[in-house]
DNA sequence: GTTACTGCAAACGATTTGCAAGTGG
DNA sequence: CCACTTGCAAATCGTTTGCAGTAAC
């Protein structure tokens, strides 16, 4: 099912093709990078791409990366995410779209979460003068471990 | 309607109990920002509080403004929201609550729409290991007059 | 009086930019 | 070859921090 999703192939073809539609050329670079977002399967950001970059003996700079993350930003293929005030992220759209992020604000933890009936009402719901591209539902709240913490502190407390 | 949500006597009322609780004082800065945030009823940003205080007079620094914005969000007060990269927004949460937010990504127009059925779908949709506080959705797409002025676009290229 | 709050200016860190060198078509 | 892409280092800009003065309680 996830091979589904981040299939190389597809991903690549969309980036091509959008490359040849700006008149943009293809380079190692941007070859290198895209596969490995692919790899990621998953969040991921700047910083972590340079470092999963470097350890596969492939350099390059930070600007690079965001130049990288920019088209495939203008291509509609990644989405930005930013849970937390401290850390942007991003994500494949195709991947973004099978699922909503839960988000706990106490320890910043997040997770992802399907609903196919919520998913269906959110698509399905139109409205007036507006094209619906894609959306995000992020839900905030306090995971088990950080409520767990919170009343062994209150019972501290007392 | 809007009377209701932003209610300033309830809005002061718990942000004093939030002080009372963390024992931190009350402020004439703190009193002050918190009324211009009610008076905006909707989006602001640290710019902008910034410029409308100093329009009324009173001066305050971008620290302070900070500051307040920062205990606003851990009194569960305020969210923040980054419909684009280039600004960083807040809101009530009050208000916030009340409806979803549908981005323009060409424009970067926002504007708020309510569906009753879609929002308490949402609400009521319960996650394992995970107390739901608040949620965000944001609705990506094009609007109407981004529409309309790429459709000129593409008549005049052909 | 003690402790917290505020303003200011300096520091910080993520992102962007300008430019010279490298590379794709 | 020409234009696009890249790396590097410097610039930028929103946000945070340290500290000295001020205000709550």
């Amino acid at each position: 099912m996830s091979a589904n999703i981040y299939d190389l192939n597809k991903i690549q073809e969309a980036f091509a093709r959008y490359l040849t539609e700006k008149s943009l050329r293809k380079s190692t670079v941007r070859d290198t990078i895209l596969k490995h977002i692919c790899d990621i399967r998953g969040h991921f950001d700047v910083e972590m791409l340079l470092v999963r970059l470097e350890e596969h003996n492939f350099h390059v700079s930070r600007a690079s990366i965001y130049n990288m993350i920019e088209l495939l930003m203008d291509a509609g293929m990644v989405v930005r995410h930013q849970f937390t005030p401290q850390l942007v992220q991003y994500e494949l759209k195709c991947a973004a779209a099978t699922h909503m992020h839960v988000v706990c604000t106490y320890c910043g933890a997040v997770k992802e979460c399907k609903n196919d009936k919520l998913a269906s009402g959110i698509t399905s719901f139109k409205i007036a003068k507006f094209t619906h591209e894609y959306h995000t539902l992020y839900i905030y709240g306090m995971c088990s471990k950080c409520k767990f913490r919170m009343n062994l502190q209150r019972k501290c407390e007392t």
